[in-house]
DNA sequence: CTTGACATTACAGTAATGTGTAAAGTTTAA
DNA sequence: TTAAACTTTACACATTACTGTAATGTCAAG
């Protein structure tokens, strides 16, 4: 079995030409995730390996590495992977248009602005609290419990 | 069965004294919520009825509804059920220090900042990839997706 | 007496993004 | 050759805060 020159060997050890095609640990590893990971992304559709080695195995080219990298971009900008995968597809159509990627870009931006609003609203009345509250004494007197539990949130 | 005064025919027509015994529904819909997520909260040790009705309906007393307001209120300064329910504790524990209440407060203000301060990063990062598509053009030529893709992410 | 609204328990499902497991087969290095 | 490391599929579990369902029992009104 030996002679076969199946995928798998070729990508532990040829470096020429164009493929250089990896298993899912190697790909895993250099990206930075879980192969378990991976597997998810794929069950949603979000990248496929480029074939199978003999043995069954996922191989992944080079495209394969920037798609992920794609992805953990988008990530850090808070697009969730549903969103993600639009902008992939948006991506490698050559007839979608710009304005989808943007119309997603801007609707994430609205989401995020609107988070952010809601978490100023709690961090204002968090600082209230805590501004209130010496640290001292019994929780009966404490000042942030009782504001909890008024009438009145003010 | 009917001139025995269980604590359900009170709920419904005693209006002397002390108790105005409700059941689930009543309650739930007095504080705007559904009978199920009472029980969840009593499940997660939030909350528990005064009382079982004869026919083992739970009855709530005056307690409860101040209760599930705290639980609002905690709720929407972002407050997990899992901090709400070391606050309610602490709450009617005398011997607890208001120390305890504090620590609770300040470490979820510093979630939220945390959070606030991502969102911020996301917020920037989007702003930026919006301005720089005009939306205009084919996905091809759009900045946003352009960005995505790029090796060096900026 | 029947109908409809309300209640009970126990358990399964949702959303989003993964993580972990079992049982089996494959590849690599010593 | 053998052991370690890797991969496969299919499925269950984690998190948070619920929501829904089934099968059954109870209550008020007409």
């Amino acid at each position: 079995m030996s002679e076969s020159p199946t995928a798998t060997s070729a990508a532990a050890s040829v470096t020429a030409g164009a493929t250089r095609a990896v298993r899912i640990g190697a790909l895993a590893q250099r990206v930075g995730v879980a192969t378990e990971t991976l597997r998810y992304y794929e069950r949603l559709g979000l990248i496929a390996p480029t074939g199978r080695s003999a043995a069954n195995y996922r191989l992944y080219g080079e495209a394969a590495e920037r798609r992920l990298l794609f992805i953990r971009r988008a990530q850090a900008l808070g697009f969730s992977l549903e969103d993600i995968g639009e902008l992939l597809s948006l991506h490698h159509r050559a007839e979608a248009s710009a304005a989808d990627a943007k119309r997603i870009t801007e609707a994430r931006l609205r989401e995020v602005e609107a988070k952010i609003r809601d978490l100023e609203r709690m961090r204002r009345g968090l600082a209230e609290l805590t501004a209130t509250c010496s640290g001292e004494g019994s929780a009966a007197e404490c000042p942030i419990l009782a504001s909890l539990a008024a009438p009145e949130p003010k």
